[in-house]
DNA sequence: ATTCCATATTCGAATTTTTGAATATTCAAT
DNA sequence: ATTGAATATTCAAAAATTCGAATATGGAAT
């Protein structure tokens, strides 16, 4: 079998990002850091919950924080894993036709068939 | 407020690759398209389950399959997302330096209590 | 000291996700 | 028509997520 640990680490970054509360935060990070009340303004959800969705992304390593007297700044860790990601989502990427991997189909079987066949 | 709607796409597309098994069938997929008996073979988890998880990646528009007989292959709509997304997990960004950004928290932080006092 | 402001934590209920077990479907071959 | 192989679906239980409500913390200003 291969190694499914190797994707625990990764699986929890994307599980991290996947809400759309925090996409929207990670969005408005990539531009600045903004501390908890700036984000509160543009967001139209309870405090506490900014700070349970920030709690989120902090565990999963996505950002850092920084306090300067009341106020606690968010930024993102690393800003191009996050600039990558968004991109990705906002690219409009072309689609596999199905005619092009007919061929890859028969030949993916065909090979498992020899090796069924060998072992 | 701004548009969360704009992200509960988005969102639902990073869920659904937020799973180790179903990023370990994305590498996969990458690599070739595949019938679910050579997922089944690489991965040490029950085959309904991998049924299970290649319904969540479908319904999520991830991928797509095509009936061969009694095999049913799987292969990516849009490889280059699955790509970049995977790129980006791998990749070794570098991290912000606390101290290039606190220049950055000041300045957010005055913009903000001006606009308190001009509201 | 007290009050106020920014932010965090806790708790609980509702919802969703995950996965095994059992079963169903579908096609091919005999 | 029956059987067998590949894949899908259903169901239920456990676990995890989400979010509101209430409350707590911590620093600033009075």
């Amino acid at each position: 079998m291969s190694d499914l640990d190797r994707f625990e680490s990764k699986a929890e970054i994307l599980k991290a990002m996947a809400h759309p509360v925090r996409l929207l935060i990670l969005e408005e990070l990539v531009r600045n850091p903004r501390c908890v009340n700036a984000i509160h303004e543009i967001l139209e959800v309870r405090q506490p919950n900014i700070s349970q969705h920030l709690t989120i992304l902090r565990n999963a390593g996505i950002v850092g924080s920084q306090k300067d007297g009341t106020y606690r700044c968010y930024f993102l860790v690393k800003p191009g894993l996050v600039k990558a990601a968004l991109g990705a989502l906002d690219t409009d990427w072309p689609e596999t036709n199905i005619d092009d991997v007919r061929n890859k189909f028969k030949l993916a079987l065909e090979k498992r068939l020899q090796q069924d066949q060998s072992s």
